[in-house]
DNA sequence: ACTCCTAAGATTGGATCCAGTATCGATTAT
DNA sequence: ATAATCGATACTGGATCCAATCTTAGGAGT
């Protein structure tokens, strides 16, 4: 019944509008700080300030922007404390969905996890940053969801969200490419063993590797 | 201009209705899975439907409500397992919120949740639900915000917000009112002798207490 | 009786317009 | 010159109106 054009499209201008804000905070266009001005953003997406601002709304929810009455919407801006409680959050939650994973892990799912693997290592080579971290969302997301809890994924997705911004920075280094694949690899090779408390410190050691990475580059900035 | 009932009315329509919203799910005026009419609700609360609209995101964004394009809000309909689910995410922050707590402890902030626990003793002797529900709810969130991890405090109190619905039926009975404040008291008397391990083993059964008995209620009207 | 189709009504999605508030510059008094 | 006040301007908040979509009732055809 749908017409299929090349572009998925969402139904609805206001999905629409929120794809395209999280892309544009998310790349960095709009900056940790800088204010929404939604007359200006809604000219540039073709639709009215209604369903831009309800994209808003949804974005604050996710912690991507703050709200302050009458003066409107700003990207989120994290301090290195902020970076770190959300750290925090993730090795406990991450931790649990892993834990939760492992046992209910299949075959064919470690097929799915080792495409996205390939994917990620593809997109490495090619150096497109934006195509492994797309990758490498996938890759966790994926092992995320076998653990069968769905809020859960959903939350942690949240989490990743709200500082995308800042991860990006991570993978624009090269060796830190290079640790990410090499880790990775080491996971799946896990998983295949059902490794559970392995896989668990793994990750978690991963994690710490980009946390550690953001902090180098954002304490000089931050300090002010 | 309309009756406020003594309530002071937010600065903006919106966060008005955002609260009347979370009002009226919780207790139970709205139930889970009943449709949301936007016109009738904007009628009586004699809003205009754009402001309903942004707080209906904000909930959306809280597991309160779910959004379907063109069909409009529901009120969420949480089965057994998604409870579960809750409690097992609201364990994992939870737990960390304590531990990290009772670390940053300090004597004035005993007293506040003194004064919190005389307000849920004070509500339950008058029987009245609603508002031992709030002193309760500000009893352990007072708790979870001494470990300063703002952003975790905000996830569990979106988790609280997303089941009120259900654990106020908890509250409904005697019984189980009275195993609360018996609880709260030893959580006090731990708290005061700095015993982490114990009080989070405490408030870990705590919680088991209600799912449980969420569960028991939940149960023969869940089985369809 | 059953199914499919059509059309009317109900409801949501979005655009435009107006009102309220914050911001910033100019003017005036000290 | 400086500080305070007032007013102009930009922007957000909200109401109304129109368009798009879903739902439902009714009727024609099999």
């Amino acid at each position: 019944m749908t017409s299929v054009e090349g572009r998925r499209r969402p139904p609805t201008a206001q999905q629409f509008v929120l794809g395209e804000l999280r892309r544009a905070i998310t790349t960095g266009r709009l900056r940790p700080g800088d204010p929404i001005r939604q007359e200006a953003l809604a000219e540039e997406f073709a639709v009215s300030r209604v369903p831009l601002r309800e994209a808003l709304k949804t974005l604050e929810g996710e912690g991507l922007v703050t709200y302050q009455a009458h003066r409107g919407y700003f990207v989120e801006q994290l301090s290195l404390d902020d970076l770190r409680e959300v750290y925090v959050i993730r090795d406990l939650l991450e931790g649990e969905a892993v834990r939760r994973a492992v046992q209910r892990l299949t075959d064919a799912g470690l097929d799915v996890l080792a495409q996205a693997q390939a994917d990620v290592e593809a997109a490495a080579a090619a150096a497109d940053v934006l195509a492994m971290a797309e990758a490498n969302r996938r890759f966790h997301m994926t092992i995320f969801e076998w653990s069968g809890l769905p809020r859960l994924v959903r939350l942690i997705r949240t989490l990743w969200d709200s500082t995308d911004a800042y991860r990006s920075m991570y993978y624009s280094d090269e060796l830190n490419r290079e640790r990410v694949i090499d880790e990775h690899r080491v996971t799946l090779d896990l998983l295949r063993r059902r490794d559970t408390e392995a896989v668990v410190a793994l990750l978690a050691a991963h994690r710490g590797h980009a946390v550690a990475a953001i902090e180098s580059v954002l304490r000089p900035v931050a300090g002010a």
